[in-house]
DNA sequence: GCGATTTGACCTTA
DNA sequence: TAAGGTCAAATCGC
């Protein structure tokens, strides 16, 4: 047992290592001349870092302390979904990896948005986020006037992405529906790859461009580059990479901005936060948000939130916080002034 | 033919 | 034991 417990130090030390040597290289690229994309790419390099140490203290904490679990969760960011090559492989794969499925659900982070569909957009029944999804089940619920729907990840055999989410329509209002996700995308890497062959290629003319790429964007503050900007975006419902979000939110100095004169729903307010993310987790995480300052900051609350996402014209900004999805912890003395490197 | 959806059965959890 | 969640065969649509 003292074995097992000396390599789970070992493997949680790699992790935090390597995410410190990670800050270290996004520190030195918080420079004018670096393109926000490689700075983007590191975030999610340390998010990545940070959340396999979680995922594995969350492990730890629910199995005890085996070093399968932190093998296989180190091994591959898929492998907690089971190699799609072992599934139906063996005649024992069937019952232990559905219970497995039960037994990974605990540990699954998990949150919730409520999605408007405002009537006329075409877009009920698709709720695109940018991801996607299969069926895979219909349920009704009880004293739910509407029947639950149950979707994966459509890379879960492929990349075994574990990411599902639950899909209901209010009974209140109709026109919103609830959506709970549970688990991250692990099958961002393939967005992340085709990112850093994009940033390849940008890197070679971006001096030339930097001057024309920031453009205003439909909330006064908030800069975009052009490029990040789907052509049809007009705060519709339109797919945004939520890992996109976090990079420029953590790096955009969102100047003269009054950010929280505009995001003052109380949805966002850390102390009023409704819904836990990683709920079942043993592990306390702090979440945080962003001063008028434009500093981040940090709260002994739980890692929670709960957004809302309609589709309207008037709410749409509520996206950008979507970055507080990912199990990351800051140190509450943490601050970034962001203004210094633009 | 292939991939997505539907739906009843089965399993886990509280 | 009831309810929620998932599986997998049947079905559908391109």
């Amino acid at each position: 047992m003292e074995k097992t417990g000396t390599l789970e130090c070992r493997t949680l030390i790699s992790e935090l290592t390597q995410g410190r040597e990670l800050a270290n290289q996004l520190k030195n690229y918080l420079h004018p001349a670096k393109s926000h994309e490689a700075c983007g790419i590191l975030v999610e390099n340390i998010l990545s870092s940070y959340e396999n140490a979680f995922s594995l203290l969350n492990c730890m904490a629910m199995f005890g302390e085996t070093s399968s679990v932190s093998a296989a969760i180190l091994e591959s960011p898929n492998s907690l979904a089971g190699t799609p090559t072992s599934e139906g492989s063996n005649p024992f794969s069937k019952d232990q990896n559905q219970r497995d499925v039960f037994k990974k659900r605990k540990i699954l982070p998990k949150w919730s948005e409520e999605v408007r569909v405002c009537s006329g957009t075409g877009l009920e029944g698709t709720l695109d986020d940018g991801y996607n999804w299969r069926k895979y089940g219909q349920k009704d619920i009880l004293g739910a006037s509407f029947p639950r729907a149950y979707y994966r990840c459509t890379h879960r055999h492929t990349q075994g992405c574990l990411a599902t989410k639950q899909v209901q329509k209010s009974d209140e209002d109709p026109s919103i529906f609830e959506v709970n996700y549970r688990g991250r995308h692990t099958c961002i890497q393939e967005r992340l790859k085709q990112k850093k062959e994009d940033y390849n290629v940008k890197e070679v003319d971006s001096n030339n461009r930097q001057a024309e790429e920031m453009v205003i964007s439909n909330e006064p503050g908030i800069k975009l580059p052009k490029e990040e900007i789907d052509p049809s975006f007009s705060f519709l419902p339109t797919p945004i990479v939520s890992d996109d979000v976090e990079t420029k939110f953590l790096l955009e100095p969102a100047k003269e901005s009054n950010l929280t004169e505009s995001y003052t729903s109380p949805l966002l307010s850390p102390a009023t936060s409704e819904c836990n993310y990683f709920s079942e987790s043993l592990c306390q995480m702090n979440d945080f948000w962003v001063d008028v300052d434009n500093n981040l900051q940090s709260s002994e609350s739980d890692f929670a939130e709960k957004i809302s996402t309609p589709t309207s014209v008037t709410n749409s900004p509520f996206r950008y916080w979507d970055f507080t999805a990912d199990p990351l912890e800051l140190d509450p003395s943490f601050r970034l002034d962001a203004s210094e490197y633009f």
